[in-house]
DNA sequence: ATCTTGTGTCAACGGTGTTGACGTAACCTC
DNA sequence: GAGGTTACGTCAACACCGTTGACACAAGAT
C-alpha cells in the first residue's frame, strides 16, 4: 500500500533526463535526503527537488503519487540507516535505550520526516524489523505480549516526540535561539518570589530547560521498567 | 519580545473593516482559534483567517509582525485556557499527572501549534504560572532544585512530544488511519514467524500501536520519579 | 476645521504542490 | 532492421500560499 499503485515496482523504460540522469525513486529519495541535510528541512520542495535531480520537478510524480508518500518512503530509509550496526549486548535496558535514541537521533536527522515516520505505519521491511527487535527486547526482558507491545509503543512514541519537539528547535535561527536561552536565563530568573515561589526556588537550574530531555524522559522510561520487571505485583 | 513592537499596546484609532467588524489582536488569535477548531491545522492561512474576520488578510500584519508570531500569542492563550481550573490535590503524583495530560490535551487540540508552544518560550504570564505550578509539585514531592528543573523538563516534554506526534495522526484523512490500522493489524499480524518472531508472538495486541501512548509513557514516567523519590540512592 | 496618522484595502511578487496535454525515445514484436 | 505501443520526461497552467508597498480614508488631536 505505501508507494506502488503508481510505481509498477519495476521499471523498464528509463528514459534520462534532459541533463542526462536517468531517474528512480532510490535516486529520488537520494536527492531529497541530500537536500535536506544539506539546506535543511525548509528547503525541502518538490521544485528544488527537480532541479536537484536535474529534472522537471514533475517527473517526482511518475514514481510517487504525492509528497507524503515520497516522504513516507524517506521515512523508512531512515528506520533502516538508524538501525545499522544496532547490536544486542544482552542488557535489554541498556540495549532499548540505545533502541530509543537511535529513533529519536535519525528522526532529529530530518525534522521535517520526523512526523511522517511516526505518524503513518510505512509497514515496509526496515520498519517491520525494527518493530520487531524493539519488542523482542521488551518481551527479552521478562514482559507479557501485551505489556510488551504497551512498552514499546510508549518508549519509542516518547523518543520520537521528543525528536519531533526538538526538531522545532532546529527550525529558529540562531539569534531566536539565543532570545530563547535569554529568556530562561533572564526572565524566568529574576521573577518575583513572592508570585512564583518555586520557580525562584530553582532560578539557578533553568537554563538546563533549553536543551532537550529525551535522554532523562528515557531514562526514566527504562528505570520504571526495570522496576517493573523486578517487581510485577507494584 | 512577543508581539510588540509591531503592536503598540494600546490601540486608539479602531476603524472597522468594511464589513463591520472592529479588530483586535484578541480577536484575531480567537477567530484563530476557531478557525483551526473547526476546519482541522490544516485550514488555518492567513487568507482564509482574513475571510473568516471579515477583513482582508493583510490586516493582519497589522496586529502581528508574521504568523509565526500569531501562532506564538495562540500559544500562550492554550496555555492559559489549558491550566484553568487545575487545583493542587495534595497527592502530587496524580496532580504531575493531571499537569501532563492537561499539557498533552491543550497541545493536541490545536496540532498546528503544539511546536512552537514548546519550542519557543513565550515567557510570558500564563506560561510562567504552568511552570512555577509543575515545578512546585515536584519540589513538594521532595526533589531537590536540579532534580526538579531536570524531572519537570523530562515529564512536559514528554507530554508535549506526544501531542506534537499524535497531532500528526489527526490530520490524516479518515481513510488514511483506516488504512494505517488496517496494515498493524493485517500487514504486521501475518508476518512470517521465522523472520519476526518477536512480532508473530505479540501480533495479537498490535492493533493497540494505533492509538495514543501517552498515558502508557506518563504512567511510567510517574513510577519511575515515586520510586526516585523513595529510593534517593536506587 | 484642519492636520496627522493609524489602519483597512488593494494589487502584486515570488513562491508552493499538483495536473493534463504532448511528444519522444525506449522497449517489444515481427 | 522496421513499426507500434506506451512509459515517462517536459511544459504550461491552475489555484493556492505568505508577505509587502502604495494608497485612501476616517478617527483623534489641535
Amino acid at each position: 500500500m505505501a508507494e506502488s499503485e503508481r510505481v509498477p515496482a519495476e521499471r523498464k523504460r528509463r528514459r534520462p533526463t534532459s541533463s542526462g540522469v536517468v531517474l528512480s525513486a532510490d535516486l529520488i529519495v537520494d536527492a531529497a535526503c541530500e537536500l535536506i541535510d544539506a539546506q535543511g528541512a525548509q528547503a525541502f520542495t518538490v521544485r528544488r527537488l527537480g532541479a536537484a535531480l536535474g529534472a522537471d520537478p514533475s517527473a517526482v510524480y511518475r514514481y510517487f503519487r504525492n509528497t507524503e508518500d515520497l516522504l513516507l518512503a524517506l521515512a523508512d530509509r531512515l528506520i533502516g540507516e538508524s538501525m545499522t550496526g544496532f547490536t544486542s549486548t544482552g542488557d535489554w535496558a541498556a540495549d532499548l535505550r540505545d533502541f530509543g535514541l537511535r529513533a529519536y537521533r535519525s528522526a532529529l536527522r530530518h525534522p521535517q520526516i520526523a512526523v511522517f515516520s511516526t505518524v503513518r505505519v510505512t509497514g515496509r521491511p526496515h520498519e517491520q524489523h525494527a518493530v520487531d527487535t524493539g519488542i523482542g527486547l521488551l518481551l527479552q526482558a521478562g514482559f507479557d505480549e501485551a505489556a510488551a507491545v504497551r512498552h514499546y509503543h510508549a518508549l519509542v512514541d516518547t523518543a520520537l516526540g521528543h525528536a519531533a519537539l526538538d526538531a522545532g528547535a532546529l527550525r529558529l535561527t540562531p539569534a531566536q535561539r539565543v532570545a530563547d536561552e535569554q529568556a530562561w536565563r533572564n526572565g524566568y530568573a529574576g521573577l518575583p518570589a513572592d508570585e512564583f515561589p518555586s520557580l525562584h526556588r530553582v532560578r539557578e537550574h533553568l537554563p538546563a530547560m533549553a536543551g532537550s530531555a529525551v535522554e532523562p524522559a528515557l531514562d526514566l522510561l527504562i528505570a520504571a521498567l526495570r522496576r517493573a520487571v523486578e517487581q510485577p505485583g507494584a
